[in-house]
RNA sequence: GCGCCCGUAGCUCAGUGGAUAGAGCACUGGUCUCCGGAACCAGGUGCGCAGGUUCGAUUCCUGCCGGGCGCACCA
C-alpha cells in the first residue's frame, strides 16, 4: 500500500521534471505531492491536487498544467491504469484492480500482526489514563477514559511503539484527609456512635460497606485509638480495598496496567522537593505571602500558581509536576495523558511546568474527553439506585455487558459529548452496532466451518503466486480495498490520537463484508473462485478479529 | 469577564482545505430455492449566523448566537 503510493508520487514527480525539460512547465521546486482517496468512487483510487497547488508558481491554468503533467506521466511499474484530469484541475488515478491481489496472502501471513507498522519503532510511549480517585467507585467518565486509553495503547503497540500503561493513584492530599474523616464517621456510626457526617464528605454507600468489612475483620479495636492514628489506619485499609476494587473492575473491563504509580511515593522519596528546587534554580519560583508560587505568567498564563501553601504543604500541582518529571526521567519519548474535560485548564499549566524543567512540552500530549450522559427511555439517567451516586462502571457492565460498553465509549471522538443510550446498548438486535460488527465475525466463522465440513480449506498461497483475478465483483474489490487501508488507519488513529477511527473502521468493514456476502456466494462449485473467496473471507476474519481485539471486544465464533 | 470543547439529516454521530457532505437509529417500500435474516437494496431541500483568508471553506481565522465545562493556598 505504502509502496504503491510512494511509487505513484515518484512517477508524478518524474512527469513534472520531464515536462520542465520539454519546456512545458516552469517551476523551481516541486511541493510535497499528496495522494488522497477521493470520496467519489468514479474519481478513481487516488487523486492529487498538485496541478492546482503549482498553478500560481507555474503561471498556468490548473487544468492546462494537469494535462501537461498527465501527458508526461509514465505508468510503468505503478499499477496505474487510467490517469485523467477532472474538475478544476484534479488528476485522478485509477489503478488496475490487480494491485489488491498480492495483499491477500500478506494478510494471511501477518495474521494477528496485520494492521501493524513500524512508524513508532524504537520509541517508548506511556499512556496514563483513568487515574480515578481511590476514594470511590469508577464512574462513566472513568469508563470512557479506560476504553479510550486501552484502545489507544493497543493501537500504539500495533504502530510499533513500545507502550506502557499507567494508573496514577492520588493517595495523598486534601481529598484523602476528607476520605479519612468520612471513613471515621462511617466506622463510628456503624458501631452505634452518634457522630455527624462531614459536610463535604464522601456520601457513597460504598464507604459504609468498606467499613463494615473492616469491622467484620477487626471489630471495634480502632474505637479507643488516638483519632489521628485511627484515621491513618482506616485510610490505609480502605485505600488498599478501593484500589483492589478499581483494579478488579478495570480488569473485568479488559484493561490491564503495567504500572500503578502512587503519588505518596513522590513525597516520600523527596522527588517533589527536588522538583521544586529545580524549578527554583531555573528561576520560575518565588515566595509571596508565605507560599511558593510558579511563574505561570512567564508562559503567558493569566496568573501564577501556588506550588507550596503557606502551611508548608505542596499542592496537587507541585506533585503532578514532579510526577511528569518522573515520567520523562524514565525515558519516555512520548507521554500521553487522558483527562476529563473539566481538567482542561491544567493542560497548559502542565506543559509550562514541563518546559520550565527543560523538557520538550510537545512530547506531552493530553487527550481531553468530554462529559458522558446516560440516557434511558429518552431521559437522562443521573443517579444510581444502589449507591445514591452516579452510575458506576460496575453497574453499567451489569446492564449492557463489557463489549457494548467499550464499543460505545470508543465509538465517539473524545472531544464530543457522549450520550450513552442504555436501551440501544442493551438491545440484542440489529440496531446495536456492537452486534452488527460481531455478527459479521460470527458469520465468517460459520462460513469457514461449513467449508471445512465440506472438505474445503482456506488456500495457503505464496505472496508471489497469487492470480486472484476471479475476484472482480465491486463488492469484493471494495472489501479488499478496505482491508488494504487498515495499516494507514491505525497510523492515523495513533498520530491524531483518535482511537474512535478504528471503531468506525470496524463498522465500515462489517458493512462491506455483509454486502459482499449478499452479492457473492463463497462456497461455489467452481474451485478457483471458491478458493479465492475463501481466502478473502479468512482475511476478513483476521482483520475483524484484530480490530475487535484492539477495541477490547470479543470476536465471537458463534452468537 | 477570560479560557477550552461542541453546534452537520427527526435523533445519536462520522467527515484528511477539494469535486455530488456520509453512517447508524427511526420511518416507508423492496430482496432471498442455497454459505447464519442479528443480513442486503432503495427512498433525504441538513454543515448555527455574519464576515475574512484561499483557485476552492463543513474544515483555517475573526466576531456573534446557542449548549457544556473550567478559571482555589481543591484535585
Amino acid at each position: 500500500m505504502e509502496d504503491i503510493r510512494a511509487g505513484i508520487i515518484k512517477a508524478l514527480e518524474q512527469a513534472l521534471y520531464r515536462a520542465r525539460e520539454a519546456g512545458e512547465i516552469g517551476f523551481e521546486q516541486i511541493p510535497a505531492i499528496t495522494l488522497e482517496v477521493p470520496r467519489e468512487k468514479q474519481h478513481g483510487d487516488f487523486a492529487t491536487n498538485i496541478a492546482m497547488v503549482m498553478a500560481r508558481e507555474a503561471r498556468q491554468a490548473p487544468r492546462l498544467l494537469a494535462e501537461k503533467l498527465v501527458a508526461c506521466f509514465e505508468r510503468e511499474g505503478t499499477w496505474v491504469k487510467e490517469i485523467q484530469v477532472a474538475g478544476p484541475g484534479f488528476i485522478n488515478l485509477t489503478l488496475d484492480h490487480r494491485w489488491l491481489y498480492p495483499l491477500l496472502p500478506v494478510v494471511q501471513l501477518a495474521d494477528t500482526g496485520y494492521g501493524g507498522s513500524r512508524v513508532g519503532a524504537g520509541k517508548r510511549v506511556q499512556v496514563e489514563f483513568v487515574s480515578a480517585n481511590p476514594t470511590g467507585l469508577l464512574h462513566m467518565g472513568n469508563a470512557r477514559g479506560a476504553a479510550l486509553g486501552d484502545t489507544l495503547a493497543n493501537l500504539l503497540k500495533m504502530a510499533g511503539f513500545s507502550v506502557e500503561k499507567e494508573f496514577y493513584i492520588n493517595d495523598t492530599g486534601n481529598q484523602i484527609e476528607n476520605f479519612a474523616r468520612s471513613l471515621e464517621a462511617r466506622y463510628l456510626q456503624l458501631l452505634g456512635r452518634e457522630v455527624s457526617f462531614p459536610e463535604e464528605g464522601y456520601h457513597g454507600e460504598d464507604l459504609v460497606e468498606t467499613m463494615q468489612g473492616l469491622i467484620d475483620q477487626a471489630g471495634d479495636k480502632y474505637l479507643r485509638m488516638d483519632p489521628g492514628l485511627r484515621r491513618e489506619l482506616l485510610v490505609k485499609y480502605a485505600l488498599t480495598e478501593k484500589i483492589r476494587a478499581i483494579r478488579d473492575t478495570l480488569e473485568r473491563f479488559g484493561v490491564f496496567y503495567d504500572v500503578w504509580f502512587s503519588e505518596q511515593t513522590l513525597h516520600d522519596s523527596g522527588a517533589v522537593q527536588e522538583t521544586l528546587e529545580e524549578l527554583q534554580k531555573n528561576g520560575y519560583v518565588y515566595e509571596h505571602e508565605g507560599a511558593l508560587w510558579f511563574k505561570g505568567t512567564a508562559f503567558g498564563e493569566e496568573k501564577d500558581e501556588v506550588l507550596v501553601r503557606s502551611n508548608g504543604v505542596p499542592t496537587y500541582y507541585a506533585a503532578d509536576i514532579a510526577y511528569h518529571k518522573n515520567k520523562f526521567d524514565r525515558g519516555f519519548d512520548w507521554v500521553i495523558n487522558i483527562w476529563g474535560a473539566d481538567h482542561h485548564g491544567h493542560v497548559s499549566r502542565m506543559k509550562n511546568a514541563v518546559q520550565a524543567l527543560g523538557y520538550e512540552p510537545d512530547e506531552l500530549s493530553v487527550i481531553l474527553m468530554q462529559l458522558v450522559r446516560l440516557f434511558q427511555g429518552g431521559e437522562i439517567v443521573r443517579m444510581s439506585k444502589r449507591t445514591g451516586q452516579y452510575i458506576t462502571l460496575e453497574e453499567l457492565m451489569g446492564e449492557v455487558g463489557k463489549d457494548a460498553a467499550r464499543f460505545f465509549f470508543v465509538m465517539r471522538s473524545a472531544d464530543s459529548h457522549l450520550d450513552f443510550d442504555l436501551d440501544l446498548a442493551k438491545s440484542e438486535s440489529a440496531e446495536n452496532p456492537v452486534y452488527y460488527v460481531q455478527y459479521a465475525h460470527a458469520r465468517i466463522c460459520s462460513i469457514l466451518r461449513t467449508a471445512r465440513d465440506a472438505g474445503h480449506q482456506v488456500p495457503r498461497v505464496a505472496a508471489g503466486d497469487c492470480d486472484f483475478s476471479v475476484l472482480a465483483d465491486p463488492s469484493e474489490l471494495a472489501l479488499m480495498r478496505k482491508i488494504a487501508d487498515l495499516p494507514d488507519e491505525v497510523i492515523r488513529a495513533v498520530t491524531q490520537l483518535e482511537p474512535h477511527r478504528i471503531a468506525r473502521y470496524a463498522l465500515d468493514l462489517a458493512a462491506l463484508f455483509h454486502s459482499f456476502y449478499t452479492n457473492c456466494r463463497v462456497l461455489t462449485g467452481e474451485p478457483s473462485l471458491r478458493n479465492a473467496r475463501l481466502l478473502l473471507v479468512d482475511d476478513s476474519r483476521i482483520v475483524l478479529r484484530n480490530v475487535l481485539n484492539w477495541l477490547g471486544l470479543t470476536a465471537p465464533e458463534r452468537m
